[in-house]
DNA sequence: TCTGGGGTCCTAGGACCC
DNA sequence: TCTGGGGTCCTAGGACCC
């Protein structure tokens, strides 16, 4: 017999999932640095509720995710909080920066939202992604002053897990955490609350555990027909998984096209003239269109919605869907359209506190049909295309559809905006170097 | 005074067709 | 009692995500 050795060393495709920690929340305290340890939120639009909170506000445990800022008032004073209204040019330049080095270091990224990316990496051992998880970890930091999560695991649904248990344990993990063996799957999903798997939301959380199921590991117990038949081919990808075996596969993520567009706000205070309104939806329309024409699109229909205060006595809710009969990416033509539909709508009995319009039957056009009957006078395209380069080159909404807010009558409430640091060059941070 | 916004996918059921 | 069968396309609504 020879003394010789089998050395077996695994290789993987790997998936991993970057996490910004309290994102919004992160990118104001990254151009303040004298809030660092200071708790800190950020509200939605209108300064109406939080939406993101540091860790330090999470610790108080009495400040909740979508708190009602007014009602707050008090409590964040005597907790001596920061408060900032959301800036979203802010936070999406900070997004594009850190998908960029993630980006660096992967085979394949997917942008999944504005604070989280997933990745592929091939043929690496847990050890070798472990190091890279850390590396990607190390210059956002340092690059970008933003904290993240990392995990890694053999499927996306795992990865999420490995990155709750970063969130759990930051020093014992150092923001890095890797599902490598069966043993640690198992543990990881013993450990895992049903209700905290992704793609598990709170009603099928419910049923689960009406069904006697508080882990994730017991779902991974269930037979194959058994999730099939009750929670659909949905819940049986994710079942398979939480198994190790990856099913729920890396897409194109954000760069994609988008299959519906919406624009839609609550109003600072409630509306009740048509007037008023149309300028709003119009508004709308015109922001829906530009973002079709981003992406090369055009719509054949739009959905549009009306709403009065939910909170208030009598909930009103008036939408319409507005078929086109052809496909278009005019905002003229679709804001006409849309506003046709609004006054057909339109009760003059109540008032309004949110509206939308969204966008949907899109298709790309390169597809364009030709149709029989134009409805639509060719120069829009040409017109369209003009004013799309006349804002991009000289700032957002410079150039407007005479039905729109033309004397900017109309503002957000925005009470504590910080400045666009990385995106407006009036606003970026001079550094004394004496 | 005040309560966010924007997406995806799947299924069931109806309309319609041969 | 019972009414053909099989297919496609579309839409509304429900579930989920951040």
């Amino acid at each position: 017999m020879h003394d010789d050795y089998i050395v077996l060393i695994y290789f993987y495709k790997m998936y991993g999932i970057v996490d910004c920690n309290s994102f919004y929340a992160s990118c104001e305290r990254a151009f303040r640095p004298e809030l660092k340890g200071k708790p800190i939120v950020v509200l939605s639009n209108n300064d109406g509720c939080v939406i993101a909170r540091s860790s330090e506000v999470k610790q108080f445990k009495d400040i909740p995710m979508g708190a009602v800022a007014f009602k707050y008032q008090q409590k964040f004073k005597q907790h001596g909080v920061h408060v900032f209204s959301s800036n979203y040019a802010l936070y999406g330049d900070m997004s594009s920066r850190v998908m960029t080095i993630v980006n660096k270091y992967v085979d394949e990224l997917e942008p999944y939202s504005i604070d989280e990316a997933f990745f592929k990496l091939n043929n690496k051992t847990f050890e070798e992604a472990e190091l890279i998880g850390h590396k990607i970890q190390q210059e956002i930091l340092r690059q970008l002053g933003l904290p993240v999560s990392v995990g890694i695991a053999k499927s996306k649904a795992l990865a999420k897990i490995a990155n709750n248990i970063v969130k759990i344990y930051p020093v014992q993990t150092k923001s890095v955490y890797c599902i490598g063996t069966e043993e640690q799957r198992i543990k990881a999903l013993k450990w895992t609350n049903i209700g905290d798997v992704w793609g598990i939301g709170r009603r099928l959380g419910k049923q689960l555990q009406a069904m006697g199921i508080y882990k994730a590991y017991g779902y991974t117990l269930l037979t194959d027909t058994l999730v099939r038949s009750r929670f659909s081919v949905v819940g049986l990808r994710l079942k398979h998984d939480l198994e190790g075996k990856p099913t729920i596969c890396l897409e194109k993520g954000l760069d994609e096209d988008r299959k519906m567009i919406a624009v839609t706000r609550s109003f600072p205070n409630v509306l009740s003239d048509l007037n008023e309104i149309e300028e709003r939806i119009a508004t709308f329309a015109n922001s829906a269109a530009e973002k079709l024409r981003k992406q090369q699109g055009e719509c054949a229909a739009a959905y549009l919605f009306l709403q009065s205060n939910r909170f208030g006595k009598e909930y009103v809710k008036l939408g319409a869907m507005v078929p086109f009969g052809f496909a278009t990416s005019s905002s003229i033509t679709i804001t006409k359209m849309v506003l046709q539909k609004l006054r057909e709508i339109y009760r003059n009995d109540c008032s309004y506190k949110k509206g939308g319009v969204v966008l949907v039957s899109i298709t790309n056009n390169t597809s364009h049909q030709t149709r029989m009957f134009a409805d639509e006078n060719p120069k829009h395209q040409l017109l369209m295309h003009t004013m799309d380069a006349l804002n991009e080159k000289l700032g957002k909404g410079k150039l407007k559809l005479a039905n729109q807010d033309i004397a900017k009558t109309w503002k957000m409430r925005q009470e504590h905006l910080s400045p666009n640091y990385t995106t407006k060059l009036s606003d970026i941070i001079t550094v004394n170097c004496r």
